[in-house]
DNA sequence: CCTACCGATCGGTAGG
DNA sequence: CCTACCGATCGGTAGG
């Protein structure tokens, strides 16, 4: 019974890093070639399992774009949120826009494909994905306009800025730069600094 | 002789009006789908044809992609440029910018689907098209660069902005509106106006 | 988790 | 530009 029971616990943790370990591939294939390009052949071969293995763990390849889309905006979600939750009462709302990026910017470059995989795959969904996956999108897009919205109440942003074209084109600052973004010529500090100076201040003479 | 001339000529015209809306059908197709995602078949259905009849204007796929990248990219550069040239010597760089950024926009959202198409499948694109493609985007991102050069040298963007951040920024920005626009909500003319603002004046208190 | 396989579909071709 | 077709590959399944 004791030696039965452990050797289940242990089957159980198995699968699950196999799981982990099928979506980090997946994620990564995602990032790089897309939904379609990427074979259920390529996952199972990155992580040394045959194809129809997979389907021990999924019950289909849009299971696992299913999994990777969220995955990609919850834990971008989660670092935004700390990172400002780790600033001051005091901290101003400027500061707290950097560093919002800069937790952005990090999912993007420094924790996993999820974010990048999401971003590059997100349009290629089939439609019933794509409405489930839309919702924990329009959470996070809310987290960010609430936060636009308070900066404006308190003055930090100027009052004739229209905030959902602002949050729009820093959403496509941002995201753009899985374009381009090399690791190593450029820190994602130094990123979120240039981006937050040139929002709040232009760049035209003051 | 003289009738089975024109015939030819007749023929010949017939075929690039062909050529063009296969081209067009791939482009609305990729911009929707992606590449991938979209089949020959799909391609051929749109404009008529049985599958194996676009072989008879292009030898693959491949091919039809690499002329939708192109023309994506070259329209929206002439865009961009006859915008400008059309303003007055005496135009603010500011003033250039904006016209500029409302061409760009017009290009993805009024000028058929060749920009949106881009966008969305370049990343999909085999090195080789890669590669070959990239050198017009290179062009492209040249005139821009040295329009935010030649704004700086001006004045009209101050010393201290990293303009490869701004123009990164900016491209972010502009293409990112794939992912949203409706037209009919808001102008391509209001929202070059407003990005335009926020750009130059910054969104801060000033 | 593997072996062996299936039906569907794809890009592309031959021959007219 | 069509008909008819091919080889390759795909997502997925049965049975162990």
């Amino acid at each position: 019974m004791k030696s039965s029971a452990k050797t289940a616990a242990n089957a159980e943790r198995k699968s699950v890093v196999s799981r982990r370990e099928i979506l980090d591939a997946a994620a990564g294939l995602f990032r790089m070639k897309g939904y379609y390009a990427t074979t259920l052949r390529d996952i199972a071969a990155a992580v040394g399992m045959k194809a129809g293995s997979v389907y021990y763990h999924f019950d289909s390849k849009e299971q696992i774009l299913e999994e990777v889309l969220d995955i990609g905006i919850r834990s971008a979600f989660e670092a935004v949120r700390k990172s400002i939750e780790a600033l001051p009462e005091t901290a101003t709302w400027r500061e707290r826009f950097r560093v919002a990026l800069n937790a952005h910017f990090a999912s993007l470059f420094q924790l996993g494909d999820y974010l990048s995989a999401n971003l590059r795959v997100f349009g290629q969904a089939p439609p019933h994905i794509y409405e489930q996956h839309i919702r924990i999108r329009r959470e996070y897009d809310d987290y960010w306009r609430n936060m636009y919205e308070k900066a404006q109440a308190a003055g930090e942003i100027r009052s004739d800025v229209n905030l959902s074209a602002l949050r729009l084109l820093v959403f496509g600052a941002m995201n753009w730069a899985i374009e381009w973004y090399k690791p190593g010529k450029k820190t994602v500090d130094s990123l979120a600094d240039e981006y937050t100076r040139i929002l709040f201040d232009g760049v035209g003479p003051r």
